[in-house]
DNA sequence: CCCAACGTTGAAAACGTTTTCATAGCGCGT
DNA sequence: ACGCGCTATGAAAACGTTTTCAACGTTGGG
């Protein structure tokens, strides 16, 4: 039916040997070159690639599993990781796991069975602590989380500091009931609320966090109750974009005004959160640069697989806005 | 090296043959069966879908291209799309094109090179106009945007009615001095205009239409402009929600306030378009069902080449917010 | 002038499956 | 008891490439 590598090779009057190294890279005289070019634009040849994969053992595609690609967080790192992958020649198998991590492991498994070249991971605590090292049959790069230390290469925020950032600005600008509110499946949570407890603790100040599921509802569920208590704090500082937009919701429908009544400071800066009013105060996270050093990462493990494992942590960038008061106060 | 299936059927005695039926679906014996799945397990086989692929001419895997995945609408949709491809045991290879039709040639012939079962595509209107019916090898379903009729299956807005309806919100408003901001590239901006202007003519106003580049920087710089000229409109109906998100920040930035200055309407209902103040009026797009029909299309298609093209349109929902003005004025 | 070395080419093997085809075994109707 | 048809199974071909290996022609050094 449709043409063949054989097709080609016949018409230029060559071997498919040789038009596999015009297409590929291999030692082959102008003349025959040209020939077999203009063979293939002739044919309308296009390779085979399942075919191509079996034979030369690569499959230039690499894995890329996240959470939930409407996360505004992880939408902006796919797209990093995507351009860059493309413009290596890479193809992107894109899962979502919803955190869960029966989802987490069939993927992987399915990753596999695509004999990809590498996986960029974000794990649920659960599956990262047993990821063990040479278990899989290619590379693991974690991103936005981390497993047990020394295992894996990833990359991540400074999470312990900018948990601790946001403490901080809210205490000077004269805020002592901070809570906090933190997803439940992530290390990254995990480390963000040690770094908002650190600064409590140093500050003198009671800590009070509590954690829900990472979505939108559960945030505002959980926060709408909260803030209905009658010792609700007076600021909140949540652990990632879904979460912290979860928690304005909440904030609205109980009529708080912010920052009058509840100061309100998370992560993520994604673009409606200075179109809101007040705008929310929140922490950058270079999103782009995540993608492209996972690719970096991976890449080099690729090239050296027995270097030593790396964790490039990268700094994120405090955004100050209306919503946790104003610098006069 | 690694396990392969004839390792398998070693292990449990049997040809290569009756274990591909085991994973498959072949008529084995219950014994067999047994045995076999227990040499599986045993040997940890991981089947290679480069080899399954090659063999069966079947790739179980789909294309879906679409402009930017980091516009809310296409990260929704492809969403979705991927619920109902993994459920179907497809796998997916997401494109973005940034609206560039040389990137869209590219991925539509990467695609015959992968010999996918099928494509989702939202192509801009240049490379919507050269596509041709059985040019490809696989059927191809458009998505949002529409081409020639009756070329290819599609499942797109009613994007005619919805412009329709956000002028005629805005007349039964009051306003009438309405001004149109619409994408140049896709054949669904055009035809929300072909709305807006047939309702502005009906309703004896005068249209007053501009084009940009489909996103959210160049739709604020043109906001921006138009805006401060002298004669600038009361009111801003904007094709789609990144270039809302645009027009909205030119609004801020001119210090308009809204809707007073200015009533605002759009498409895609955001989560950001009700944290906003006012919150934003917009037509609904049924994302989920989008991305379901699409499927349903494609599926369909595969199922019955020769059955006639089908275009799926479905309604939008108008959401009526504070930025077109209050219903009593 | 001969032989070694080199670079280009083609024939054929290999990649790991699925699928075809032939066969063995079995139950059943006559 | 015979043959017919049906099912389960295995041997081997096939899928479309890349890669190996051997052979070829050419060149350059001795």
């Amino acid at each position: 039916m449709s043409v063949g590598i054989r097709d080609v090779a016949r018409a230029a009057g060559v071997s498919t040997a040789t038009v596999s190294r015009v297409l590929g890279k291999g030692p082959v005289s102008e003349a025959l070159r040209a020939q077999v070019e203009a063979a293939v634009r002739a044919t309308g040849y296009r390779p085979n690639l399942s075919a191509r994969r079996l034979r030369s053992r690569e499959t230039q595609t690499i894995g890329l599993i996240v959470a939930d690609i409407r996360n505004p967080f992880f939408t902006a790192v796919s797209r990093a990781v995507e351009d860059a992958a493309y413009a290596a020649g890479l193809r992107v198998i894109l899962c979502n796991t919803d955190e869960d991590p029966q989802r987490e492991a069939l993927y992987l498994r399915l990753m596999e069975e695509e004999r990809v070249t590498g996986v960029i991971f974000a794990p649920t605590t659960a599956t990262a602590d047993g990821l063990r090292a040479g278990s899989l049959g290619f590379p693991v790069v974690l991103i936005d989380r981390t497993g047990p230390p020394g295992l894996h290469d990833g990359v991540v925020l400074d999470n312990v500091a900018a948990g601790t950032a946001l403490v901080d600005h809210l205490v000077e600008r004269g805020v002592s009931r901070i809570g906090g509110l933190f997803g439940s499946t992530s290390s990254t949570a995990r480390e963000r609320r040690a770094g908002y407890e650190a600064a409590m603790a140093r500050h003198g100040l009671a800590p009070e966090a509590r954690t829900v599921l990472p979505n939108a509802e559960a945030a505002g569920a959980e926060a709408a109750r909260w803030l209905a208590e009658p010792g609700r704090p007076a600021a909140l500082i949540v652990s990632n974009g879904l979460l912290l937009m979860g928690a304005l919701r909440a904030a609205r429908t109980l009529r708080l005004s912010v920052p009058g009544d509840l100061a309100l400071a998370g992560f993520d800066n994604e673009p409606w959160t200075d179109l809101v009013e007040p705008g929310l105060t929140v922490v950058e996270q270079p999103v782009d640069e995540i993608g492209r050093q996972a690719m970096r990462l991976l890449f080099d493990r690729l090239e050296r697989p027995d270097q030593p494992v790396r964790r490039v942590v990268l700094g994120g960038r405090l955004v100050v806005r209306g919503s946790t008061g104003r610098a006069g106060s």
